[in-house]
DNA sequence: CCATTAATTAGATAGTTGTCTAAATGATTA
DNA sequence: TAATCATTTAGACAACTATCTAATTAATGG
């Protein structure tokens, strides 16, 4: 959970997620979309590795890059468990049809 | 988006926000439970407020503090988002369906 | 087998973060 | 008003992070 939300707290990695949606793509493409060097995204990448967050496949010279979402289910769960415990004092608020 | 990566980012601060699920807490209470001084915690509130996920209320001597899980509403979003957005080529897996 | 290409690893550095102690602010009460 | 209590602010410091350049590893094609 802290490698989860350690690699989501950089907005570069946070895109890189969202490049992977259009579909997987190797280090050197995903490099190719940011203002910034390839060893920078080298390691960008390392970091979302090791938060499970995508996973690479050497292709003879290249490696592949794609998403792997099981991930987030854990801090889904966590977000929504949020939801569910309202504060008791929101109990009496407006008029919450209560269930 | 960035202030509650952030916020996030930190086991404390997350033990905070659960802390308060249970009720509202002033600074004092918050920092009792944590093995770190007054200051520390002050200064992980000051995060947490600032990312919006919880907020302060001074009464008297005392700053109460509670949780506002409205902020987290954008990061489910965010998540869920991914798991629609399975990515295409997992439908067939063997063949590629080259278009 | 050498040159090229893809990607990572190593090492350096500036900036950020979490923590502490000491000092300041603001409210309460004797 | 002075002492006390709750909390924050200020300033310092070690640890961590993001980034860069240079060097290394590994695969490919002439």
């Amino acid at each position: 959970m802290n490698n989860l939300f350690k690699a989501l707290n950089d907005p570069t990695r946070r895109q890189i997620l969202d490049l992977l949606r259009g579909g997987d793509l190797n280090a050197g493409d995903i490099a190719e979309r940011f203002d910034m060097t390839k060893p920078s995204i080298s390691h960008h990448l390392d970091l979302l590795r090791q938060a499970g967050l995508v996973e690479s496949v050497k292709q003879g010279q290249f490696i592949n890059y794609s998403l792997n979402t099981t991930v987030l289910d854990e801090l889904l769960a966590w977000l929504m468990s949020f939801q569910k415990t309202e504060s008791p004092s929101a109990e009496i608020k407006t008029s919450e049809p209560t269930r």
